[in-house]
DNA sequence: TCACAAAACTAACACCATTAGTTATAATAC
DNA sequence: GTATTATAACTAATGGTGTTAGTTTTGTGA
């Protein structure tokens, strides 16, 4: 007896093949031929491609969140928030083609991916919690540090770096002269 | 006499297409259409379809550049800054099917693409030089810069942003929050 | 007017996602 | 154990894609 196809396994292979041979590379054909069974058959698993990639992008949402979540552990403030930036590049580094499934997800607007890329959030909010910033203030300041984060991913991804100057070191002084400037806002905060 | 198809006319009426009807839509029979011919025939003009995807990116990039050049005329330093941020997002907002073509460029390493995004952030070198940084430092707060207006646009085109707050906003206080830093590290770099 | 190069054409190929309709398989009820 | 039934495979077909080869038309310059 052949084993089960389940949605899993699809997941799974698919996210295989797009590591391996890029997100493009993705077809129902090519995935048919890896589970062994003919293109159409698909369709008693999936409803269809669109679908399909949209959850990729789930899985490889989550898979990131569990990075970032894991790169904090045992670390606070400007070193948890240093970890986080590099966690973030180095995974998708190594994960260009989750990076497509993120950057493609068919519908951005979906509520699971919404839901998730908001667990992600969190955990920066977390960290300013002890800068004591109003709720206005500690949005504005989440949103430009997640800005800032994607922005280093998207712009490394391109190619977009030149290599003389280490793109970690960047980071880092980012990362501090946003910190400098948030601690001011927390100052005149309490008045 | 019907007027001649130049290499100009397909890039205009491509990015039309895709201005309104999406990335996607810009297929080369969609494509021979418009231009009244049958799709092989486009072959005499274009050699395949990824490389005039190269050349829309190329001319969203300089679409763009002008636009990001033109916010900071009669402005400087933290106005400058912020009317970047601005024209940035809003410039992405209102030509979605550039965005795609620039975050999907097929080829990112291409020298010309390169060489126009250098450019484009020369712009932002030009308001950081009143700060006197040293070399390394600067191009660390360029990249910081840089990568947080990237990422400011990548979140708010992906509907990322809860609408409660403000982007606008949320830019502004980043940035401020930046450039305090920044005067900060320009401090210590006189010693 | 002739020759030639540019740019159109048709025909074909190999892929793609998707649907409809059918058959085989495996689990369930009797 | 046999009949029933739902699941999941199959084949065949449709209309779309980019691309190539080979051919014919068109316009220009000699």
């Amino acid at each position: 007896m052949r084993k089960k196809i389940t949605k899993k396994i699809i997941l799974d292979i698919s996210v295989e093949i797009i590591a391996e041979e890029g997100y493009d590379a993705l077809t129902l054909s090519r995935l048919a031929k890896s589970l062994g069974i003919r293109t159409p058959s698909l369709y008693n698993h999936i409803s269809n491609l669109n679908q399909l990639r949209q959850e990729i992008a789930i899985k490889a949402f989550s898979h990131l969140h569990e990075t970032l979540t894991d790169a904090v552990i045992g670390r606070s403030g400007e070193a948890a928030l240093k970890e986080i930036f590099h966690s973030y590049v180095s995974f998708m580094r190594s994960h260009p083609g989750l990076y497509a499934a993120i950057t493609r997800v068919p519908d951005p607007a979906d509520e699971h991916i919404k839901e998730i890329a908001d667990n992600s959030i969190d955990v920066i909010f977390r960290i300013l919690e002890p800068y004591q910033l109003n709720k206005k203030d500690e949005v504005h300041m989440v949103r430009g540090l997640r800005a800032m984060a994607h922005g280093f991913v998207f712009i490394d991804m391109q190619g977009g770096f030149n290599m003389d100057v280490d793109i970690k070191q960047s980071m880092n002084e980012s990362i501090e002269t946003f910190l400098i400037g948030l601690k001011e806002v927390s100052l005149n905060n309490k008045n």
